[in-house]
RNA sequence: GUGGGUGUAGCUCAACGGCAGAGCGCCACACUGUGGAUGUGGAUGUUGUGGGUUCGAAACCCAUCACCCACCCCA
């Protein structure tokens, strides 16, 4: 057997028919995103480390950044996620920038992780943010960017939801039942690991913690409470607020989401699969101070990022994926010996004169042999120049489709394509 | 980093100690100026790799590599 040399791990190729989808996801993203007025940026592929040391999470960075010397011995990494980037696009041109900010972006990002399902190490992930607005209103917007991304696809409220909460409600929650601000990462870290954990093992965790039965039972109580968000009136106004956008159907509180990131300040919300399949689909949340650690003046905003993988993974179970269209081109011209070949390529670019996606086959080889490949490839109209068409100017042109065929002038091709494509085929 | 599963033809898989196979795909011919359909014929494997057990290994054991799944973390 031949050796192929392999792909590097976690990475994905992308034949036509998956850069189709890629490309599709893109469009959708961008229209979508700029619906909302925020416009397209990008940040580099590859950033100094130190970029990263400042802030971002240390196991993302210590563990999962591909980090190497560059031949001028600076250490660069290959950027793991854009909000780095964009805190230092933002902070160089701070007193320069229109806010708020609304800016979106749809590129490349490695981690070195293990790959597996709705994982791999190179990934696409669009980021979108809103910067140098405080409001709950503001955070809805990005929710409702987010319903509006799944309507645009055609994923139904039935089948992917956005879960909503809120770390000032959760504080004040846990305040309430004596849990101190030291304490407050681990029980986040408690609450975020509830569904992954039975009762009796996330009750040995919470009590591993130092947590008391009381505390436990109030935090369990808490988490079990679909009204919870009444008494926050963040979350009141901005669920008032996506009722008036029409989009509460996309929407349901989920006092278990608390998010990862330390950075997230009040609204935290992500997308699942409503059947709890996989991972999250997309997650974010409100932060107070984006800048800061970058060397510039807090700013605070809202953003959210999708990976690509997730979302792909769910857009094909829901059947949301466009269908593939293999056909390159809808016209080839054959070439009937050598002779003609400069004839049969003048033939096609006529055609693209005329705005008909043409290829030429290349070589002289049997016509039986050039017919197979243009219906294998989908083509639908087949022009041949033979010497009997040749002498006459002539040329004929064969619709695959419906069967016909007519020899005209080959000053006419373009028009015959266009006629036998007015009357619909005849299936 | 931890745990589990799987590696056999281009693809999907069978054979589960006794001659390595099928379907699909591919190539040729029937059809040397016309595709799909049909028929006939044909090619392709160090059974991931290395070692061991055995009269005999694709199969059993060990190692290793790759992929998949879960944990961790997160998109």
């Amino acid at each position: 057997m031949k050796t192929i040399i392999q792909s590097v791990k976690g990475t994905r190729d992308f034949y036509p028919e998956d850069m189709a989808i890629r490309s599709w996801l893109y469009s959708a993203i961008k229209e979508v995103s700029e619906s909302f007025g925020y416009q397209e940026y990008d940040g580099p592929f590859i950033e100094k480390i130190d970029l990263y040391a400042a802030k971002s999470g240390e196991e993302l960075v210590k563990e999962q950044a591909f980090v190497f010397e560059d031949r001028g011995g600076g250490w660069v990494t290959l950027r793991p996620e854009l909000t780095p980037s964009l805190a230092r696009m933002v902070a160089q041109k701070q007193n320069e920038l229109t806010y708020p900010l609304r800016w979106w972006s749809f590129g490349p990002f490695w981690r070195y992780e293990r790959p597996q399902k709705g994982r791999t190490r190179e990934f696409f992930q669009w980021n979108i943010d809103l910067i140098g607005a405080s409001s709950v209103e503001a955070d809805a917007e990005l929710i409702a960017v987010c319903a509006r991304f799944f309507q645009h696809v055609g994923l139904k409220p039935s089948q992917v939801r956005i879960l909503v909460n809120n770390r000032r409600l959760m504080d004040s929650e846990l305040q309430r039942l004596g849990i101190t601000p030291a304490e407050k990462a681990g029980v986040f870290r408690l609450i975020d690991r509830r569904e992954k954990l039975t009762l009796d093992e996330w009750k040995a965790y919470a009590l591993e913690l130092g947590l008391t039965e009381n505390q436990f039972e109030g935090i369990r109580t808490i988490l079990g409470e679909p009204e919870l968000w009444k008494k926050s009136p963040d979350l009141v106004r901005m669920f008032a607020i996506l009722d008036q956008m029409g989009m509460t159907e996309y929407v349901s509180f989920d006092p278990k989401i608390i998010r990862g990131l330390d950075y997230y300040t009040g609204t935290v919300f992500e997308a699942r699969d409503m059947d709890r399949e996989g991972r999250s689909i997309l997650g974010g949340g409100h932060y107070d101070n984006l800048v800061g650690d970058v060397g510039g003046d807090p700013l605070p905003g809202v953003g959210f990022a999708m990976g690509d993988v997730m979302a792909g993974l769910v857009l094909q179970k829901y059947g949301c994926l466009p269908a593939f269209d293999r056909c390159p081109a809808q016209a080839m011209v054959t070439v009937f010996d050598a002779d003609l070949l400069p004839t049969s390529f003048e033939i096609a670019d006529s055609l693209r004169k005329f705005g008909i996606k043409t290829l030429s086959y290349p070589d002289p080889v049997k016509l039986q042999k050039q017919f197979k490949f243009a219906d294998r490839i989908g083509v639908r109209f087949v022009i041949i120049v033979g010497p009997d068409e040749a002498v006459e100017k002539k040329a004929t042109v064969k619709d695959l489709i419906r069967h016909t065929q007519a020899t005209v002038p080959q000053a006419q091709v373009a028009e015959t394509i266009q006629e036998f494509l007015d009357n619909p085929p005849i299936l």
